[in-house]
DNA sequence: CACTTGACCTGTCCGC
DNA sequence: TGCGGACAGGTCAAGT
């Protein structure tokens, strides 16, 4: 469920704990996150600098002080968490209660100068680090659409791909990074209720002024859960073991039968393109 | 090519 | 209390 600002708030904080320091050992106890021999992964980790972190869509990528980038997915219940021995010189709080690291579902272990830990931690395993030689990152990067919150990402643009879909909803194509980077359930379902679009209209069949709202409400609910550092309803958190604040903030996700915060009728459940899916009847036509 | 479905996993919750 | 089953959803391969 790392979506976009998940994904964004742990690179910033890996950014300000991990740059420049140097891989002093990498401990693998489950080879299967790596998608690569493990005796390569720690030939090319150990003794490589972080040079910068960087996020594309959902993926993280460390870029290394060799010709290689890491690229880390978290897909659902990965955490990246970052401690140090003292816990404030990296990160200003030390883990408490959230997320004890390590536990029985850390899968790799980074050891950093400074006695930096990186952990990642994965309890369903559909996360991956994937070795990626700078020249070939590119093609790895080639299907993903425009970064939402950068301005790449045009009406213009959005309408042209919206219109060359043939009988899948809204909801689909949100979810479909191709057509935009970096948005999952949550953030689908919370755009479409701030644009007042049903998640099942055909996508092809959107107005010009309807995909204009979605254009803006997608930007919107971005910045406003960047901000709020991400949504923590299960094991989602940031690079520092803490929660983000988006789902005391959500507008419809996860609140069927609860008051609409626009009409107060109740919100509707039900499931469209294979999700869970959450609306108000009433202000979404 | 457009689109849908199933597989990958395991913790949590609900009904019996 | 325990157990079976549904459910959570990002992505990719396989199928329609």
């Amino acid at each position: 469920m790392p979506e976009l600002p998940e994904v964004e708030t742990i690179r910033a904080d890996l950014s300000d704990c991990l740059l420049g320091r140097k891989i002093i050992s990498c401990q693998v106890t489950r080879a299967g996150i790596l998608r690569g021999p493990v005796k390569i992964y720690r030939q090319l980790l150990v003794g490589a600098k972080v040079k910068a972190v960087e996020r594309r869509g959902k993926l993280l990528l460390l870029r290394l002080s060799n010709d290689y980038t890491l690229a880390i997915h978290l897909k659902m219940t990965g955490q990246i968490v970052v401690v140090s021995p003292t816990g404030d010189r990296v990160g200003g709080h030390p883990i408490k209660g959230v997320s004890q690291v390590p536990n029985r579902f850390t899968h790799v272990t980074l050891t950093l100068t400074g006695k930096v830990k990186l952990y990642f931690n994965d309890v369903r395993r559909f996360g991956y680090w994937l070795l990626v030689l700078n020249s070939d990152l590119p093609k790895l990067l080639r299907n993903y659409g425009p970064e939402p919150l950068s301005p790449n990402f045009t009406v213009q643009q959005l309408a042209a791909k919206l219109k060359r879909r043939r009988g899948s909803s809204i909801k689909a194509a949100l979810l479909d990074q191709t057509v935009v980077a970096g948005i999952g359930n949550i953030y689908a379902d919370e755009s479409l209720f701030v644009a007042g679009v049903q998640p099942d209209r055909r996508a092809g069949e959107l107005l010009e002024e309807e995909i204009k709202k979605l254009h803006q409400a997608v930007k919107t609910v971005l910045r406003r859960a960047v901000r709020a550092r991400g949504t923590s309803f299960n094991s989602y958190v940031d690079g520092r073991g803490r929660r983000g604040t988006y789902w005391e903030r959500r507008l419809v996700y996860g609140r069927q039968n609860e008051p609409c915060l626009r009409c107060g009728r109740l919100i509707s459940k039900t499931r469209i393109a294979g999700r869970g899916t959450h609306y108000c009847q009433h202000c979404q036509k």
